[in-house]
DNA sequence: CCGTGTGAAGATGTTCACAGCC
DNA sequence: GGCTGTGAACATCTTCACACGG
């Protein structure tokens, strides 16, 4: 049973899951590179840093892609990951705020490499206007609207300064854009049916310190070494 | 009762109310900056971007810091989450591989203004070597040992390209770094006590991508509109 | 026989709704 | 009266353990 289509409305995917799959979909691709056609829950499990019970509900959500008693092909799963993230084609994206986060991003490859184009770098500085990278001319804010109809420009990456990043949102948001890509450190008010992520550096900073100074606390505190009840997934 | 101390061993803060403390010790920074002295738990949930209810349970599990019919002192809550995160003083932190996101988290001044403290920038090619970056000299990725002792870094942030990021890795924890902020798209394996995240900027990409190939389908398909059940936290 | 796919149990996280205190 | 702090209900996520099919 459940052979569920991908076109089928009630198949609805976990949060949780939809965030690992772009790991999967990494995971599998470095398997194929080194010429591997077939793996097990457990192989692709442990290329992906999670347990293969985990990963087999994962993808039991996408349908029934392995074969019992054999394990998963790796292009044919690759595929069905692709598809189902929707990175079976390419996604163009406009880059906003080109300082040196903005600059990084402008250059990472791995935009390029896993679905996505970045068709265009904007910036509020006219400075700045004219300035080439990575093989694409940074413009003024102005021109968002018509760059984004041209290309039909779905989601935006935001890289300004948080003060900037409110406007910067408001603007792509009416412009017609769905989906907002935040590096900027502050919290996007938007409207229903735009979806926003985040990214914060020094959020994360923030979290290893807390666990940082439990370690410490505890080494000259009470429990030299917690006994961590862990199933044991390498 | 459950006046809990700081150092009670017993304390355990949930790891979804850490990830979220920064977030408010953010907000509560914000809201100090326009000169506001005292909120209820809506004002911070909304500067926040979550409901009362939850920011009301996360602050509970550090304490009893509000008063009850008034709110919180903003700078008294702003010390508290600030210590019990551990960044009322700073943390010293390196950063191996200067690449383009290197350099921009070298330039990035939301570390130095939230507890945390470049003392070194590594990389690999020799020919990087005493360049400058935000003030400090690019050097050799040998030295790590010696600053790490130096310093007592206890923090690494991985910049390298995918292929360096688990050698560098292992010669951090081999060196006694205990947390590694990982900006490498590649899965570390570090052994039990080392905690590391992960921050995978196509990653991100990949979820609003699937969110937003979900939107395109469901506009063309069946409900054109899904009625969300919704909180309502604007 | 082996490894997938999956119900069921358990753990974690979120929201509700109100008692308790200022 | 108003707002915090929190048990209890609910929702989501993870892990277990085994039936099932190749």
């Amino acid at each position: 049973m459940t052979a569920r289509s991908s076109t089928d409305p009630a198949r609805v995917i976990p949060e949780a899951t939809v965030a690992r799959l772009p790991v999967y979909l990494r995971a599998l691709t470095a398997l194929a590179d080194t010429g591997i056609r077939t793996c097990s829950s457990e192989d692709l499990a442990t290329a992906a840093g999670v347990n293969s019970a985990k990963l087999r509900k994962d993808l039991s959500y996408l349908g029934s892609y392995g074969t019992r008693g054999v394990g998963y092909d790796v292009d044919y799963l690759r595929y069905q990951i692709a598809r189902e993230i929707g990175v079976t084609q390419d996604w163009p994206v406009v880059i906003v705020g080109i300082g040196n986060l903005g600059h990084a991003l402008a250059n990472y490859s791995g935009f390029r490499s896993r679905g996505f184009r970045v068709v265009a770098l904007l910036d509020a500085d006219p400075s700045l206007s004219g300035e080439i990278v990575a093989g694409v001319a940074v413009r003024p804010f102005d021109e968002l609207e018509a760059i984004v109809h041209d290309h039909d420009v779905a989601i935006g990456v935001i890289a300004t300064p948080a003060s900037a990043a409110q406007d910067v949102a408001d603007r792509m948001v009416a412009i017609g854009i769905t989906s907002i890509l935040n590096f900027a450190p502050s919290v996007l008010s938007v409207p229903e049916g735009v979806d926003v992520r985040k990214v914060d550096l020094s959020i994360e900073l923030q979290i290893l310190a807390y666990h940082e100074q439990r370690k410490a606390n505890g080494a000259e505190a009470a429990a030299p070494v917690a006994p961590v009840a862990d199933g044991g997934a390498a």
